[in-house]
DNA sequence: GATGAATGAGCTTTCATTCAT
DNA sequence: TATGAATGAAAGCTCATTCAT
């Protein structure tokens, strides 16, 4: 039966399991994946995981969790900023920092995204995009004028959810058709162009 | 060693193992999908898929490619038409007929879809892909104002990398925030007041 | 259920089948290979296989007759000539010529002889080493001072079983310590000083 | 992934591993012999097996390692006192315990070795062939007239593999056309005639 | 609490054999 | 008679999970 940890050498144990199920995550993928990799990346016995976690399942649940904490907690910080900005710098800002949250660690995060989108995992995407649409939200009471587009919770889903896909998509191909730098650039001006014209009639 | 079915019954035998494959794909997802599985439901023994196929993962690259050639297929012949309306018709009958493609036969291959955002199947997707950014291209000669517009190429990547992903995401959704039809609106117009702002400078 | 084949056709590809047999058994040895190979190497259908053999040992069992039936007839012509030579010079002709018979058609009995050992397979021996200990008892028909030997069947058992199992084995060996001339002359020798010095008491 | 074993627990279980081996090989042949057969007698799961051998085939390796060392370690000590004895007399003593070593625990060595004469166990033979020629070295040291046969090396690489064989397919026939005792007179013989006639010129 | 040896269900794959054509 | 597609038992092997130490 999995405890909840409460000392601090349990919650470092904790730690570490998900740390290392995060680089085998990143490595092998979520099939080839076994607790024996993950508990000798751990530096513990494969019986210890199981003082933790109810089964392998469970450990990937805490490492997705992570995974998205994460992500929510690079974006939060940023937002105070970026409502301020115009709508494209906001885009460039944003995804900028994105991709060097992706990548550092040797792409960790990036081999773990790539696996993220199953459409199985959204759940564990919910935060993310929750957070996301909060910016955009919060970016609608700096700039007032953008209350007059045609349903915004419409053009946020799409927006969010195309753009997060499609930049995860570009860093993780080999030779793309185009830069990062002209990808941020199209997103940007899309977002751009839509919040200048579709205003409600 | 897999052998090239010549005979119609062999043929048909094929067929019913990718089949198998794409409804047990569908229900289990790639990683609890066993040959046991197809095979029961494909109806003949298991010794017999490797007769067609030369072990588990060529009958999943069949299945896959059967999946993308009929996506493909499904949008080829729409094309002539599209070419000519008006953008936001386009994409409105585009995605209402992605739609229906996906959701026929009890959602098969929108199940498929769901699996199939591993950015390890993007080799998959690539056809697909292609195919609309021919779509696009074609659309150009027929509306030659909008090649004044700024980085097609990467407008086109970020519009049908997000789309395709937000349509499938959407159409997985069990209780979404927005109808089918205000995802498609707001793609539709994203894309229309795009390209009615962005020309180069 | 296997037939007795009379005409020639069917004669054919019985010879057909052990031939094929033959050559996979020395390639692949006698785990590895299967009906498949055998079915394919004799140019005829795998359901043939069984219109002339009860199964795979049957066929097996055909081919190890072949070859104990060639190397009888490899042997019994010989003897005519042998009986009437000096002891050394008779080892000197039989195992040169064994030794080709072993080496031809690229080395196909020598390679099949090398599974032959297992003692299980003593029962397809047999013939040879009657054939064999045949040779030797008309030699001392015509060298009557040899009856004086002590136990000559003990000597001729050791003497057979011992001579052809050293010869295949060193044949086989790919970098031997000695050579096949040594080998025979050590051999030639070993029997030429038992003869002229192990008499009855 | 085969791991070393260190606690004593994990050395017995290895030591049942091999000994089930050896019974299962010396019961059904290395053929038809499975893992489960293997771990069913060890009194172990299948898993256990792959605990301590990477595969099958390891597991025969080291069960045939064992027989090897066994069979080195039985003949070694015999040395010092064989190596001052009249020729005869050695084949003698190490015959007859070479067949005390066959067939203790029912047999189990014997019938391990009817499959061990397959050509390409020939690896497996070597330490016992070397061990053998060792001891006539020796011999040679003891005995220095000796020095002035003919041909050693080649002498002796026959007389060893005849001899091996024979005592080995002797012993597992059922109704020999002579006994055992006589087997051993008549090698004994046939060296001792050689090294009292063959000379060098 | 921590361990890792032990487990065995269940996986993919092979292949001798059958039988409808 | 000849075929080869179909079969399914059985093989080797993996790995999440357990539990005695």
């Amino acid at each position: 039966m999995a405890r909840v940890p409460r000392q601090n050498r349990s919650k470092a144990t904790v730690d570490a399991i998900i740390q290392a199920a995060l680089m085998v995550l990143a490595k092998e993928g979520p099939n080839a994946a076994t607790t024996r990799q993950i508990a000798d990346l751990a530096g513990i016995g494969v019986g210890s995981l199981y003082e933790y976690f109810d089964n392998k399942e469970a450990i990937f649940e805490a490492a997705a969790k992570r995974f998205v904490d994460d992500t929510v907690a690079m974006i939060q910080p940023l937002a105070p900023r970026l409502v301020r900005m115009e709508i494209r710098d906001l885009i460039h800002e944003l995804l900028y920092n994105f991709r060097d949250f992706l990548e550092k660690n040797d792409q960790l995060y990036l081999r773990c995204a790539r696996h993220a989108f199953t459409i199985d995992m959204a759940v564990y995407q919910e935060p993310i995009n929750r957070v996301l649409m909060d910016l955009f939200m919060q970016y609608l009471l700096y700039h007032p004028e953008l209350t007059k587009l045609k349903n915004i919770p419409a053009a946020i889903y799409c927006y969010i959810n195309g753009s997060v896909y499609t930049v995860v998509k570009h860093l993780s191909e080999e030779n793309s058709i185009i830069s990062f730098e002209e990808l941020v650039t199209a997103l940007a001006d899309m977002l751009h162009s839509y919040t200048t014209t579709e205003l409600v009639k």
